[in-house]
DNA sequence: GTCTATAAATAGATAGAC
DNA sequence: GTCTATCTATTTATAGAC
């Protein structure tokens, strides 16, 4: 199967405290684990093909069980899918929100933001392509939880740029092209590591040994130069 | 149904050069606007559901003929999708490309690249979202034509930064940064609409009302101040 | 070139035993 | 909590008449 590493990638993180809480609370004992195992494979599962592209059956049987079990812990297809989003983006979000309520002075906090999103990419590497099949979707799946989430996350930029401006340390930019600057660069790294290789053998020297932290270095001196106004 | 914008807009554009020479040559009269139809159709479906989520019926409803006609012309779903990727890739690479091997002093050249990304994207609105899923896909459905379409493009970012570099007029950056800073907040910027506005009315004032000529120019005045050093 | 009819596989979801 | 068996709708794709 195409994609297996993300399977093994993903069984083996995403122990995220969302997790037991979202669902009706376990009662019975037995092996115990099998929401956590379904919610793994599919997380993968939708990650490597998206939600319509998602086979039920597929992630049953990477979770090893059979798909009654999946409608028994989410209601749906959709439920299960729901559910991945929060805990993406709420987690995100969290870690995103630390940063802008931190003490730091603005511009150590923009340079964290970039590191939090690429250290979030990294955790959880089905981050990058479901973000942007949610971009692509133009939001379809999005219920007012999640798009809350999200906004979170844009809300955190826009408290770190006004704190900048105000601190006369910043210039006034929107902050969602500070945030699309930012973001959308750094998953594209990430999602396309395995394109690249192939670009690489294709004839485009460098496209390959781009290094994981000379790109967020990169987008740190971009967006900083930005904000403190050293560009014409 | 949702996304039906898509699908008007779609209609009336989208006459690429590569759309009669692709397929087999048409020899019989009749209507004879079938296989742009279908194209046409088509190409609003995957944008909006994806390869997946598309659906060879609703493609066919949406042309005003059957789905055998689909087969006709194309021979599978993935023989079609390919074509569209084909044309959609090829035309955004011939527009980079006639950029690159002008004779633009290399800063103009940067600029007109943002620009004409901006104008492929408006000219085409199925380019971001088929763009990101792509991204998240992986390089999946890419055949090699394709893949080489893609490379072009970067080529001649390549070959533009090079170009600069040579004339001691830009600091050397990888291609693919450069890239990347480039096309992906651009494109997320088109494909974002719709939920701008709905973040606009969840409370981030600001939101919707970037203006695309704004945006365009923050960007260009951040790759040119990038590659001109003038980013500490 | 265009159609109808249908094959054959797979989808999401549920019933009900244990 | 976990299973098997199954229902129903929808999927891609083809056969064959015109």
């Amino acid at each position: 199967m195409l994609n297996n590493w993300l399977v093994k990638l993903t069984n083996q993180l995403v122990k995220s405290s969302r997790l037991k809480a979202g669902g009706r609370r376990r009662r019975g004992p037995a092996n115990g684990h099998s929401r956590e195992r379904i919610f793994a494979a599919a997380t993968a599962e939708f990650a490597a093909r998206g939600f319509a592209g998602a086979s039920v059956d597929r992630i049953a049987a990477t979770a090893h069980l059979n798909k009654a079990m999946i409608y028994y812990h989410f209601r749906s297809k959709a439920g299960l899918y729901r559910e991945i989003l929060r805990d993406m983006f709420g987690a995100v979000g969290a870690r995103v929100s630390a940063i802008a309520s931190s003490d730091l002075p603005p511009t150590d906090k923009v340079r964290q933001f970039v590191q939090a999103i690429a250290l979030e990419a990294e955790a959880r590497p089905h981050f990058p392509p479901i973000w942007f099949r949610e971009v692509a979707e133009g939001g379809t799946h999005l219920d007012p939880a999640t798009l809350g989430d999200m906004l979170g996350i844009l809300r955190s930029v826009s408290t770190i740029v006004g704190e900048g401006v105000r601190a006369g340390r910043f210039k006034p930019i929107n902050p969602l092209l500070v945030h699309a600057g930012i973001v959308a660069p750094v998953l594209l790294f990430f999602a396309t590591t395995g394109i690249r290789r192939r670009i690489e053998r294709a004839g485009l020297r460098g496209a390959a040994q781009i290094d994981r932290d000379e790109m967020v270095a990169h987008i740190q001196r971009v967006a900083v130069g930005l904000l403190e106004g050293r560009i014409a």
